[in-house]
Formats: C-alpha cells, structure tokens, sequence
RNA sequence: GCGCCUCUAGCUCAAUUGGCAGAGCGUCGGACUCUUAAUCCGUAGGUUCUGGGUUCAAGUCCCAGGGGGCGUACCA
C-alpha cells in the first residue's frame, strides 16, 4: 500500500552538511527520514547497501538484515523505485555517511527500466523527450535547471530591489507587434476573433508606462513561428523593462550591472568559463557603434551617405544576399552581421542602429538617420535589445507606415500600424528607456550550455511517431 | 528549406569483405554482514526506425519515407 503523505526531515545535502565530519564507524543517535530514488544497490546477503537520490544529491542507505524491517523486500526494489526511509545518521567502517534504514516505505514503484546507471542518457533526443528522467540520470540537467530558477528569481528581485513592478500582458494579440517575426496564429470562436500569440511584450508595456506605472517589467513567454536551432525554440523567455526618464545609456549600464550581479551570484565571479573559453562579464562593458566596430573588423568605413549602388557592391562581396527593398540602413546593418557580430568574444554595446532597421526606437540625438539603440553581444550572440524609446506618436506613425510597406510588399516579418498605440503615444509617453533580453539566452551564457535546448525543460520537438 | 551525419535489447555499445544478431548494466532466479558502477553463478529479453530493391545470403549495399543531431539559411 503506498502511503498518501510522507514527511522528510532531511534532504541528502542537509545530512552531509550537518553530519559530513563525524567519524568512521560511529553513530550520531540522531533520527532522520529522507525520500528520493533509489539509483543503485549493493546487496551482500544479510547487508545491503543502497543509494538514494533526492533534489539535492546523494545519500547511501546502510541495511542490515536484523535492523531494517522487511529486509528481503528492502533488497528486491528496483533501480529507481521511490522510497522513503528513516532511520540514524551514521557512517560506515569505510567512510561513507549513510542513513540506517530502520524504516522504510515504498512511495512509487518504477516500473520501467532506468537508464544505465554509469552512462545514463547519451540520445539528445530520449534527454529531450523524458525529461523526467533525464533530470535523474544527468547532473548537469538538473544543475542547468535550478540555476535557470536562481537567475529568475535574482532578477526579480534585482529589479524589485530598484522600484520595478512585475506585470502581466496579453499573451493573445489581436495585432502582432514590437519585433520583427511571423507570428503564430489562433483564434476564439466566441468573438469569431483571429488572435496572434505574442512575438514580443513591448507594445503593451510602453501602454503601462504612459499609464503612469514608470518602472515595468515581464517576463514574458513570446512565440515566433520561425526555424529551430541551437539558438532559437519556438517559445522563450524575454524579460522585457521600460525605465521612464532613462535614456539608452542607463538601460546599458543596468544591464552591465544586473549580469554582472547574477554571474557573481551564481559563480562568486564576473569571469566565467564558456565553451571552453573564458568570457569575462564584469561591468562595465565595452560601447562601440555599429560603424566603429564594422570598420574595425573590415577596415571599412561605411556610412548612411555613400552611393547605394557602392553599399550594395560592399554587400555582396560579404555575401549578403541584397534585396532591392533594402535601403542603406538594412545594407550595412546586414555587413555587420555577416562580418562582426560573431567575431565579438566578450561583451560589447553595440549601440546606433539606422533607423531604417529600427521603428521603434527614438532618433539619435546627434547622428542623423541613426537611433539611440543598442544590443549586447555576449560570445558572439545577441544578449539583448533595447533602445531609448520613440516617444513622438507623429515620427512613430510614419514608422509604421513604411513598416507595412514592407508588409504590403511581402515582408512576412513587418510590423503593422497599431492605432491603439499610437493613440496612448498621443496621450503622451515621457522619455522611457526600454529594454529586452533573452532569459534563455542568459542562462545558456551563466550556466556553459551551448544549445537552447538544454535551457529548455521541454524543447519544442515533432511529436514521436 | 538545403547539406552532412545518425538510428541495433529498457540503457550504454559491439557485430571483420555482405556470411548463425552479441556484451556490459538493468530485469528475473541463486550465493554473499562494510559495499561504493560491489562481486560471483544462472535466466529471460530483438519488427537491427519503416517500406521497397539487389543478392544464395542484408544490421551491413541501393531507393523512398520517418525521427534525431550538427552545419547552413530564415530569425534585426
């Protein structure tokens, strides 16, 4: 009969903090119960030996035959049964702290084969699929996903700690907006009402912070009906945050500040190992414009003013593949991509994006045709994006208006005019420094990982057959 | 979407030139009172991803399909 409750008074990691130093072969006369799974057993005729797994690691379960009740039973479970057990804190002759089983129950029996207990899951696809039990078999999973619930919950609290407030948007929207991606579609039958699911919160937030909420912040999930790879699942994490008053510069510099505080959180250090290099996040981080960065990796000087025909020739010999609708703007924000953004190691501000490629983000103070935009490349990827905001709902109309242009003339991933938001800019919107990064992104850096997928509990993957 | 790689027992992996589908762990049965991936003896376990083809003979070669991985493209 499996019980309804069980009570542990302990966790693995408490015995061993609690009880790691006593002496070999002595007893602490000190009672506890802990539950988990059993992973391996050592059955030696009238002693056995087994290890339990819990959340916070492992504990051996000493078994003698004339002290642990039902002791053949005890010694017949199976790899992976759940138990629960009592019993005295000890260690053994050899050193090994262990939990006497004087009592023991079975909480859930495993009726399937675990994995190889020495090599565990090699098959991605089996890690991604069973999670539950590749979270037992594979310590790093496991490790990924707790540090993936720290760096959460520092955030928040980070963010908390500086007047920000948590708020919740919709995840439907009747006009996809505030990035560029296709967009998935629903719809509820109800209204009769074609819904998009959320590409990115940005809209509404900017709502919230004309509504006189100065300090916002979600973490929001968004869906973009894109391609999978290493770098991008179907659904992620942004935390998006809009600051009122702020300009681009103070969104870098809480940026630098926040990342560098969940580094040394999480690792007591700003220097960080990542795919077998070092990566060293300590604030502050290096500004650089597109241009400067471009003409640095290149050794060519490009700007928004020379001859269209002589940027689309520069183009192509980085084989970008140009398209006619690309004004100079797209022209060099794709060299940039094709030759820079992934040759930046440690992180960089990548700041003045033109405008072109921009529509929400407010015109440089001094360069013409450029905005006060930036994003943070961190190991050669796109960490963020954020920008002082386009508070003017007159320049934000005719934004708009060329983005569906573009839409009108096939661009899947435009934007559309939203009328309910310009209505709110009219309104008025203070000068709002915003900001939006990727909480998948972020961990993979803190954590080593080297695909989204090991970030994500249940990546998006086709449904087995 | 395109290219390359991959798929064999519950898990980890073998199988020579195309020549009887195997081992370890786990399961099941037995021995064992200080083990540490315990050890020892024994047992069961297979649509070799699917469907065609070549061949006396296919896990192996060919074609088509499916899943997955990596790269690339898309994704500011």
């Amino acid at each position: 009969m499996i019980p309804y409750r069980f009570e542990p008074t302990a966790t693995a990691a408490d015995l061993h903090d609690q009880h790691g130093s006593i002496e070999d072969g002595s007893e602490t006369g000190k009672k506890e119960t802990v539950a988990g799974r059993l992973m391996l057993r050592r059955v030696q005729g009238k002693l056995a030996f087994g290890t339990l797994q819990d959340q916070s690691g492992r504990i051996q379960l000493f078994a003698p035959s004339k002290v642990t009740p039902e002791f053949d039973e005890f010694c017949a479970l199976n790899i992976g049964d759940w138990v629960g057990v009592g019993g005295e804190v000890m260690k053994t002759r050899r050193g090994e702290l262990s939990l006497k089983v004087e009592q023991w129950t079975l909480l859930a029996s495993a009726q399937r084969p675990f994995p190889d207990k020495f090599h565990g899951i090699s098959d991605q696809e089996t890690r991604y699929r069973q999670r539950y039990v590749d979270l037992w078999v594979t310590p790093k999973s496991r490790e990924v996903f707790i540090n993936r619930s720290r760096i959460v919950s520092l955030t928040r609290r980070w963010l908390e700690d500086r007047d920000f407030i948590e708020v919740e948007t919709p995840v439907f929207h009747p006009i996809p907006g505030g990035g560029f991606a296709e967009p998935f579609t629903t719809h509820h039958n109800a209204l009769d009402l074609d819904l998009f699911l959320r590409i990115a919160p940005e809209l509404y937030l900017k709502r919230l912070v004309a509504g006189g909420l100065p300090r916002v912040f979600e973490m929001a999930r968004v869906f973009r009906n894109e391609g999978i790879s290493n770098r991008h699942n179907p659904e992620f994490t942004m935390l998006e945050l809009y600051q009122a008053y702020a300009d681009y510069n103070d969104i870098m510099a809480l940026v630098e500040q926040l990342v560098e505080f969940l580094a040394i959180e999480l690792h007591g250090t700003a220097q960080l190992p990542y795919a077998g290099k070092t990566l060293n996040l300590a604030a502050p981080w290096r500004r650089a414009s597109m241009l400067e960065l471009i003409e640095e990796k290149t050794g060519q000087a490009l700007d928004l003013e020379m001859d269209l025909e002589e940027l689309r020739a520069i183009a192509r010999k980085h084989h970008v593949e140009v398209q006619d609708s690309y004004g100079p703007g797209k022209l060099i924000l794709e060299i940039y991509e094709k030759t820079t953004e992934s040759e930046l190691w440690d992180p960089v501000f990548v700041t003045d994006y033109p405008k072109e490629v921009s529509p929400l983000a407010r015109d440089h103070r001094e360069l013409p045709g450029f905005t006060e935009r930036f994003e943070a490349i961190v190991a050669g990827r796109e960490l963020c994006n954020a920008f002082s905001e386009l508070i003017d709902p007159a320049e934000q109309r005719l934004r708009f208006e060329d983005q569906a242009k573009l839409k009108a003339a096939g661009d899947r991933e435009a934007m559309v005019v939203d009328e309910d938001y310009l209505r709110a800019l009219e309104y008025g919107l203070p000068p709002t420094g915003g900001l939006g990064i990727g909480i998948d992104r972020l961990v993979m850096l803190l954590t080593d990982v080297q695909t989204i997928r090991d970030v994500v509990l249940f990546p998006t993957l086709r449904p087995e057959s």
